[in-house]
DNA sequence: AAGATACTGTGTAAAATTTACACCTTTAAA
DNA sequence: TTTAAAGGTGTAAATTTTACACAGTATCTT
């Protein structure tokens, strides 16, 4: 017997790529559906956006309420616009990603009673999403391996303090690649927006390595140096 | 006296930013509005997304319908969703680039009623705009500069026979920097999708120069290569 | 036809950046 | 004390980028 959905005219959604890295592997955040259509299946967290708030503000909103997390720093990265991306009716998403360190304390708890759970899931080995979210996150993938060059994304994947080899393997996760150690180094350092902290990792049964800050504002001025550097 | 206007609920809309490049120097295409609000501003060819048609499909057909032109490969770049972008509702739109060759011959005439006129703008100097219009205009306008490295931008831009030193004022255009034009030669030239041809400029007061093609399926190759090239 | 004008077309050396590559050191656990 | 596991480091070669100047040629003018 067939389930009777409710149709609707046009409406605008938002979708969330959140990426996140844990033990050395990139995941991203994933619900299970408890509504249909789709209902059962795992997407991306998503919803209608409101008469009354910007897209940006839907997108922080959504996602609270899917998942339990807030105040990221999200970005729209493209909109879905085909006609019959949803089953129930005209739906244009806008989607967004955001970085977030990966915090086993931090719970994932949905607020809203339609997503029945949210949780962490590596990128690699991605199950079929519902609704075109397959794309949506392919598409996100691709904007930030591009954007990992001019803007500060792997700082926020990463805890506060760490060693360069976390961020090495959190490059190569994103580019999918292996890098060369010494290279890696010299050139991360020579941005000069890494700060040498005076601790050293803990809780290894090997040589501990030494911890990095990233420094936000001298991030910025090289990164406005090269956007207004008319040479 | 006041206008009364009507309201609606959300829809959505296509702005297009349309780049072209005559005499030297980037122009876009704006439209005089015929229509309230902003009935006889400058603006964007823009207008409203029917229920039937996807995003991609829409900017078409509204770019036809404003200003006559068609064909164009147009691609989206941001979505603008304050709630109070448009006076009468809420509108969130979706906003595309194209980039064309400015042809003297092809007339830009509107087919709607929307629109009194469409025409080229250069980009230095232009108007307020209608709406939000000025600030979509400038996201597009970063947009295309960062993605003339690597995307074929430039050659929708030119004709389809070009010397080098137009390809190079281009740049300087988009760019709005001077080149250094030996360098500049040896680079575009080194990039091998750039075919010679038996010809050369016509009409000129002084030593023609070399005419060029650019060659896509070789830029293809090289392009794709980059992005899979997993060293 | 001689000269003026205006842009075309070309090479090289120095500097900067990127790449390839291997081994000793340090820490904790066994 | 030995072993396991990762930390940390330098150099030479190759490649890419930068800076820089002048003779050649087509057309127009007189």
């Amino acid at each position: 017997m067939e389930i009777t959905l409710p149709t609707f005219n046009s409406v605008f959604s938002i979708d969330c790529v959140i990426f996140g890295f844990e033990a050395g592997e990139l995941k991203i955040l994933l619900i299970e559906r408890n509504q249909e259509p789709f209902k059962d299946w795992l997407a991306l967290p998503g919803y209608i956006v409101e008469q009354d708030e910007s897209i940006d503000d839907a997108a922080e909103r959504i996602l609270y309420e899917l998942t339990g997390l807030r105040d990221l720093h999200m970005q729209q990265f493209h909109t879905f616009g085909e006609v019959n991306r949803h089953p129930q009716g005209r739906v244009i998403t806008v989607a967004y990603y955001a970085l977030i360190r990966i915090n086993g304390q931090k719970d994932l708890r949905p607020i809203t009673q339609y997503a029945r759970k949210a949780f962490w899931h590596p990128v690699s080995e991605l199950p079929k999403l519902a609704f075109d979210h397959s794309e949506i996150f392919e598409t996100g993938f691709n904007k930030i391996r591009r954007r990992l060059n001019y803007q500060p994304i792997a700082f926020e994947l990463l805890p506060e303090k760490f060693t360069l080899t976390q961020l090495q393997s959190l490059y190569e996760a994103v580019l999918n690649k292996k890098l060369d150690k010494r290279n890696f180094r010299k050139k991360m350092l020579s941005y000069g927006f890494l700060k040498e902290l005076d601790e050293k990792q803990k809780g290894v049964s090997y040589r501990a390595a030494k911890l990095y800050k990233f420094d936000r504002r001298k991030y910025a001025k090289i990164f406005n140096n090269e956007l207004n550097l008319d040479k």
